[in-house]
DNA sequence: CACTGTTCCGAAATCGGTTACGGTACCGAT
DNA sequence: ATCGGTACCGTAACCGATTTCGGAACAGTG
């Protein structure tokens, strides 16, 4: 069964394609019998525009390219979750691409989408990515850009990420606030901005508490993965004078933690406190439950895509477009590792 | 800067867009020296073809649909992952949608996505899902649609499944070669097919051991959580002759168990073995590290895109449609909540 | 010089809609 | 009878490319 067009409506009416068109969408000049048979029969054919001659008339896509490091990813997950809720209640679709962590493969597949065609982008940059001629060579051919979680300060564009700043120092204030006084810290790679900031809350929130900054603390993971944090407990416990709480850039690295220090024999939170980063599920599966930041992933996809969406108006209507640039509080999720028993 | 179009290199060089059209795409009757003149031009213009345009012309979206319950999770990401990159490498792109495990969202999700315009479609049914006549109307417009996971036999199309039969089959068998005799199952809801498969599996491993089915050691979840599996493990401790070992239906429901043990003092495995289903990341990360059944959502994904492009390209040459039921094998992976430690 | 054969390019149709513009028919008013 | 106005619909340009057909220019041959 072919797909039925205009043209196939109006030869068997009678009548001019446009006749046909006006019909369907409502214009004021046609006659009410005329607009009944057109309807009848459109109906009768199961008529539907053809998408691509719409799109091509109306230069417009109708669609969003949307760019993550790692769709296998239960934080970008959420995002696309949120973007995906927002933007198809717009009459919108979402073409989805990944970046694996890769620059060159960022580059690639933007480019992909804007030979494919979408009306505006949202990105979250890979961790290798630091120059972002590619997404302002877009941004030339007046496509909306918005960023989101990893974003970059090179390009004049709208961004959403979630306050980690707050959510680290909310975290390491929640350890202090239970009567933990060393608290160490398990930092991400240096570069992305994301872990600096929790990194910079772990030591504001110390230093809300007049206590002392101590090197021998803190750690700093390459790989971010649960083998990782295993091993910076045990350097932790092996110090003259280890700590007694942990906040962690991660989950994985938390739990990795946790593990290392039951097989040493800590009890956790007696003697240790973790808190972790980012809320995955596992944080309510395993035993003791791991406090956590939780990041608020679809929102910051909700958020993300209002933005775009209003960009692309906006660029419609050749309105001036406006940045905007959202931060969005992260909400500490107290469970069993890090709070500590009453004494006594 | 606004996009080059064919007519801007056309007006630039005093030639027709046809002749621009043909030097660009190498047709055999253009001389060697316009042929140059317009790929400079064409470099310093910018110019790249409007998608769009170029699609309506040859009638192809390049584009196919992809509809999934619920994106956040995980066997679903790492399907979307392999069917991106199957995608991507032939130069169509994924238009994502979700249809939250309802029936009445799948059916406006695959009309969006039919007006919207795509080759082919990937759908993954809802838990909901009975009647596949929204498919089916589908097929009537040439759209070739590929299920996965969650298939209709109500549909002549093609389908890629995990073994499911097999993988639960393996699960128990693992368990009956440690030495457990007495093993439990915790089943899925009746409805979809996976549950189903997975329990004839555990029955078909107990009844090639010679071993009974014993009703009260099977135990039906609705919801699926963490939650159930704990309060079914403590249902199992409480009968006169408890099991030792535990084949649940997914990982979140095993870990429930597991959590429900510890608290009565139960040890895994001593006590009570304990494999799940899915290997999701967090069986990695909990004490004792649990043992699961991986599905291979990658290659799921990576096949039923094989199939789907097929479809479309055969569709394109006016060859007859082949179609084909991919079962993949689902592969065990022992970890400790499931190895009988020596005995003595 | 006429005829045939290349070589290269333009004209125009096409994909399926949208929409500005113009024209016909019919009405009532002068 | 003429004019202005309205209701309704057709014509055609357009979006940006692809592709068939045919034509002009030129070279080679008898």
């Amino acid at each position: 069964m072919k797909r039925a067009t205009l043209r196939d409506i109006a030869q068997t009416l009678g009548v001019t394609v446009a006749t046909v068109s006006r019909a369907l969408k409502n214009y004021p000049d046609i006659s009410p019998t005329t607009k009944q048979t057109v309807l009848a029969t459109a109906e009768r054919l199961h008529y539907s525009p053809h998408p691509l001659a719409v799109k091509l008339r109306q230069k417009a896509y109708k669609v969003v390219g949307v760019v993550v490091p790692d769709i296998v990813h239960p934080f970008f997950s959420d995002v696309i979750s949120g973007i995906i809720d927002v933007v198809e209640a717009q009459g919108y679709h979402v073409l989805l691409s990944q970046s694996n962590e890769s620059y060159e493969k960022e580059i690639m597949v933007t480019q992909m989408l804007l030979a494919t065609g979408v009306d505006g982008l949202l990105v979250c940059l890979s961790n290798e990515t630091v120059d972002v001629g590619h997404l302002r060579a877009l941004q030339e051919y007046d496509l909306p850009v918005v960023l989101f979680d990893k974003i970059s300060t090179g390009l004049d564009a709208s961004t959403v990420v979630t306050n980690d700043f707050q959510g680290a120092y909310d975290a390491v204030t929640h350890l202090l606030e239970q009567g933990y006084t060393r608290v160490a810290h398990i930092k991400g790679p240096p570069h992305p901005e994301n872990t600096r900031q929790r990194y910079a809350g772990y030591r504001a929130a110390l230093a809300a508490y007049d206590l002392p900054f101590r090197a021998e603390y803190v750690a700093e993971c390459h790989a971010v993965t649960h083998a990782e944090g295993a091993a910076f407990a045990q350097q932790f416990m092996a110090l003259p004078e280890p700590p007694d709480a942990l906040f962690s850039v991660t989950d994985s690295v938390a739990i990795g933690a946790m593990t290392a220090l039951r097989e040493a024999g800590w009890r956790v939170p007696q003697d240790m406190a973790v808190i972790g980063f980012s809320d995955w599920a596992v944080c309510q599966l395993v035993e003791p439950s791991v406090s956590s930041v939780a990041q608020p992933g679809y929102d910051i996809g909700r958020r993300a895509s209002d933005l775009l969406l209003r960009e692309i108006q906006q660029l419609r209507n050749e309105q001036p477009r406006e940045h905007h640039h959202l931060v969005l509080d992260a909400t500490i999720k107290v469970r069993k590792s890090s709070q500590r028993p009453a004494v006594g």
